[in-house]
Formats: structure tokens, C-alpha cells, sequence
DNA sequence: ACAATAATTCAATAATTGTTGTAGAGTTGA
DNA sequence: TCAACTCTACAACAATTATTGAATTATTGT
């Protein structure tokens, strides 16, 4: 992961609207939802919306699938685990002890990362 | 946490200059950096780096202590837990197994955050 | 083919954020 | 007290981001 693409995904939720985007999406779970319920659950308008779906999925943080005429949005969380490897990123170089924690959290959280898709 | 503060948090992290200050203290660890160590590090001009310090440290990424004339700034592990709890709140509703695992990590990065301080 | 539905793209406006230089507040050691 | 040093506060300018409404693309069911 290098620094645009991280800075890209804190920018996704630095935002209000994005940021109610994309816990819903995690509470949802691997069912994910498709752009109008996001819309009817946050009332936000279509267009609004989807701007702000674009830069999360843009920046990988949802993904996006096809289903007809509707678009069924996800959360990803690959991505998630990506963006905290590359902040903890040779952590504590005084304390080596600290990062075999934060690598064993990594692969916890990869673990998981790989039943939701 | 609030919403306020976690987007505090990801507007902190969203600029290329606060995500490297932010990465280096994190590389420093405990030990910490004064702003000057920060600003010849990074090859920052003061008042630039002054600026986003007071974002990151504002957002409570990093807490900040006078030594003398000095200022020494380390990253905060507790905030960023904090804004990871945020996220996966009630995280995937339809998969309760997946949250326990999130649980265990939070636990785990909390304990290392309290070794730091 | 047609009307209805779902979502996006585009363009215009409003609001916010980043960088620079100058000045100032606090600390140190003689 | 004085000069040197560290860092921050303020103001001005440049650049980016968010929101809205109208129009467009694509899909569904009759």
C-alpha cells in the first residue's frame, strides 16, 4: 500500500456523509445494500449519495456489484486492514515486542477479511 | 467516540505531510520527537509543520510535552483503537461470530496502547 | 416499443483546507 | 538583561471539496 492510496481511503471517511456510509455497511454485514436503502436509511439525495459512493469505492473502502438496474454496495474490509498495516508500518522501533502484537492483530483481522470477500 | 471526533481523526490522517509525521512518530514509538527532529526529518518548513501538528495533536492523535524550549510529540495509540472501535460498531448484524473476533483484536491493540501511554 | 424505476454524470455554486511569510511568546545560558 | 534559539499565532493567497438540480444511461415489466 503506498501513501496516495492510504490518504485517499482517510480522505473516503473523513467525511460525515461517507463516514454514516460506511458503518452502515459494516453493520450490514456481507449482505451489503443497494444505493436507494443507503439513501432512504441516511436520507440523503440519489445524487449526493452517489457522489460519495464513488470516492469510498474509488478508494476501495466498498465495493460495488450489479444487480439488475440496482448497484449493491459492500463494505471491504481487505482494505481496512491494508490502511492499518501501512500506519503501524515498522512500529516502535524501540520495542520490538509491541509489533509482534500488531502483527498477530493483522492476521486476525485478515483472517476475517477473507469470509467476508 | 463521537462522530465529530473520529472525522476529526481521518481529516488529521488525510494529508500526505500529517500522514508521514504521524507514521514517523509511530516508527519513533515511545521515545517520541521534538518538532524540530520532525521538521529536518521530513524537510518541513516550521510554521507548515506547526500547522499540522496542532491538527493531528487537536484530533488527539498525537499528545505533545514541553521540555524546556522544546515541544515532544508521540503518536497516541488509545485515539487510533478508539476510531477502529468507531468503525466496526455493531459491525456485521447477520454474522455475530465475526464481531467476537473484532473484539478480541480491539482488546489485544488496547493493551498495547496502554504500555505506550 | 413504451413508461416507470434506479442510479449516475455533468455543470454551477458555495464552502473549506493548505501553504507561505511576518511577527511574537517563551526558554536558555552568559 | 541580552542575544540566540524553538516553536507557534496570525493574515493573505491559492487550491481543493461538498452540495444542488437538470439531463443521461441502463434495466424492468407490460
Amino acid at each position: 500500500m503506498n501513501q496516495a492510496a492510504a490518504i485517499a481511503r482517510f480522505e473516503a471517511l473523513a467525511s460525515a456523509v461517507r463516514l454514516d456510509v460506511y458503518r452502515l455497511l459494516m453493520r450490514e454485514g456481507p449482505g451489503g445494500m443497494v444505493a436507494g436503502e443507503i439513501a432512504a436509511a441516511l436520507e440523503l439525495a440519489p445524487t449526493n449519495l452517489s457522489f460519495h459512493l464513488k470516492c469510498l469505492s474509488r478508494a476501495g473502502l466498498v465495493t460495488v456489484v450489479q444487480e439488475g438496474r440496482y448497484q449493491r454496495y459492500r463494505a471491504h474490509l481487505p482494505s481496512m486492514l491494508e490502511v492499518l498495516t501501512y500506519l503501524t508500518e515498522e512500529c516502535c522501533g524501540g520495542a520490538p515486542e509491541l509489533c509482534a502484537e500488531l502483527a498477530t492483530f493483522s492476521a486476525r483481522l485478515g483472517a476475517q477479511a477473507g469470509k467476508r470477500g
